[in-house]
DNA sequence: AATGAATGAGCCTTCATTCAT
DNA sequence: AATGAATGAAGGCTCATTCAT
């Protein structure tokens, strides 16, 4: 059937969408269930427990994220082509999915992730962090540390995106270049 | 007496310790009170309510950082000068006060923030956005939206002292030096 | 189903017994549940809180009495006649409902009763008040304030059944007449 | 010393007004402790707690009000007389004390009296019931059990009282009068 | 499979009581 | 003797989770 599958996508979308905006522990289950049009009860069909959604709803954008990542990704392209598919990835994923970067990168330390939860988010620094150290070998990316480097890069994107849902700024093509160059020059060698 | 100013302070402490931690949600009165070596109790005699004792918090150190930011500000400098003088306000801040920046950065949302302190966050912002568009009128500071330039040398900060605090990185004054000049060319235009 | 509105009732009639007998802040939530056999949450979906069950409560049976009361009060009666009605009234509230008349006697008063409670409570004295008062211009009843008469038939008549209750005294349809003429002595003209 | 005895006097006067208007559970030792113009603490040097500082109030109050039945009392009066007697009680009694007399009638049921409080509260209700019996085997008072000829009297005095200071009627002599008489016909045989 | 009523653990908060000053 | 800061037990209430329907 496709109605279970359904319900199930359903939950997760509305458990993105508050933790996302409230964060985990003001997010409340009946709060889940009424955003996903299910009854409380549901949620325990699909899910062991919050903890267990949590979890699976974080494993769910970060393999998606990682994918899109690794689609497409220019293995043999210059370090500034790899820069601008990773920050196209963000943007393409971005689109179609509203909220789930952000609830990355505001729900990635342990007490609710379990182990599997953050080896696969170390899996996504991983990736971001062998661009990032390759780059520094060849001298093209600037010598900090990588953690350091993607943070500046998910955080200013997340942030724009903010600024782009609050209605302070028009997500243009043009803005998003620029952005992609900021960036760029954020994190490369001068 | 200095005992009871003490107590106040060891909530206090405790109370931002914890917050920047777990998060406001995931942070009990109990918890606080057991960290701060008092009994549960003693916390209303010096705050409201939970509510009010992380908005106290807030503005505590919000203030402090905003004193920090404008003692000794370069008014009549370049505006490279003026973006050390911030980077060394976040560097002294954080050193005397551990956690504050960060939970500063992941508790300015409203829904337990009251008026008064989210205007005092505006201040704060105002500050560091003024510089910037000053900068952007001058041509010396990139074209961005000036919270996206925010965020970027605020969250880079915190991440690398995330990074120092976890041992994983060493935080040597060469070390700052290069991440302030990093930051410095995250922003400036090209 | 019966099932839920069961429930509900158990609630009201733990939270009756034990706010007659221990009054309203001596009364918690805990022994109302367990009188009750319910869990203490399980309260919370019947009523918003303590307060609210309270004055529900109050509502519920001083409706009634109202009821009791009105229904077949004898309009075109002499005045006998209607406080014969309105005595009656009481004696059958009282058998139906135990500890109905005490707690609203107890239990009128502000500070815990909303604004609604008090309006409706108010429309029970003013029924009995227009009693006394059409009484008083015929010259049947006494020249006295009518709410000290209100209480002179209500408190002897929950004294009475205290009285009963502890076995003190048998409830016999003797005592109950000799109760009758005292009372309507006390407050007829002479 | 008198200093003392004064903040004895202090705290008993507040704990009477509170626990009279609000009911011994609704009263906090802070309230009192501010009524009284005293220190918390200073409470438990003259009462080993709240339930003690309670029980001392009562019999304080109750053994005044039993002396000013007992002073003058017409042994060799009528049983009209009598009644006066114990009317007039009443009215001086509630003249030097406000509060004590509605004090006594909430709050003479055990849960937080103890044994001598209950005993000397029998000890009240047995002088008015002797009364009420030596009338009774006289034919002068009406045949109704003791206790409830009791509760009119006091019950629709105190009514009156609460009249007088709600502003609702003025206590003039003639208001006092017609009182007496009325409660008068309502225990006297007919 | 789906629901939502029911539960009770645990949180925030109050307050009687203690105790250092 | 007097104070009021400090405490922790206990109450009101929420919410993750279970279970009968």
């Amino acid at each position: 059937m496709e109605t279970a599958t359904n319900k199930r996508k359903d939950i997760l979308e509305a458990g993105l969408m508050l933790f996302a905006e409230r964060g985990y522990d003001a997010t409340t289950i009946p709060m889940i269930a009424s955003k996903a049009n299910v009854g409380a009860g549901t949620i325990y069909r699909y899910f062991v427990n919050k903890e267990t959604l949590m979890n699976q709803l974080f494993r769910e954008y970060v393999t998606l994220f990682l994918e899109t990542l690794r689609t497409g990704y220019p293995n043999e392209g210059t370090c500034r082509q790899q820069f601008s598919h990773i920050f196209n990835s963000m943007v393409r994923f971005t689109l179609d999915n509203e909220h789930a970067l952000y609830f990355i990168k505001t729900h990635n330390r342990p007490r609710v992730l379990d182990e599997e939860s953050v080896a696969l988010y170390q899996e996504l620094l991983d990736f971001t962090r062998d661009y990032f150290e390759a780059g520094k070998k060849t001298g093209e990316i600037r010598k900090m540390p990588a953690n350091a480097l993607i943070a500046i890069v998910f955080g200013a994107f997340i942030q724009l995106h903010q600024l782009v849902r609050e209605g302070a700024v028009d997500e243009t093509p043009q803005l998003l270049r620029d952005y992609e160059e900021s960036c760029w020059d954020a994190v490369r060698a001068h």
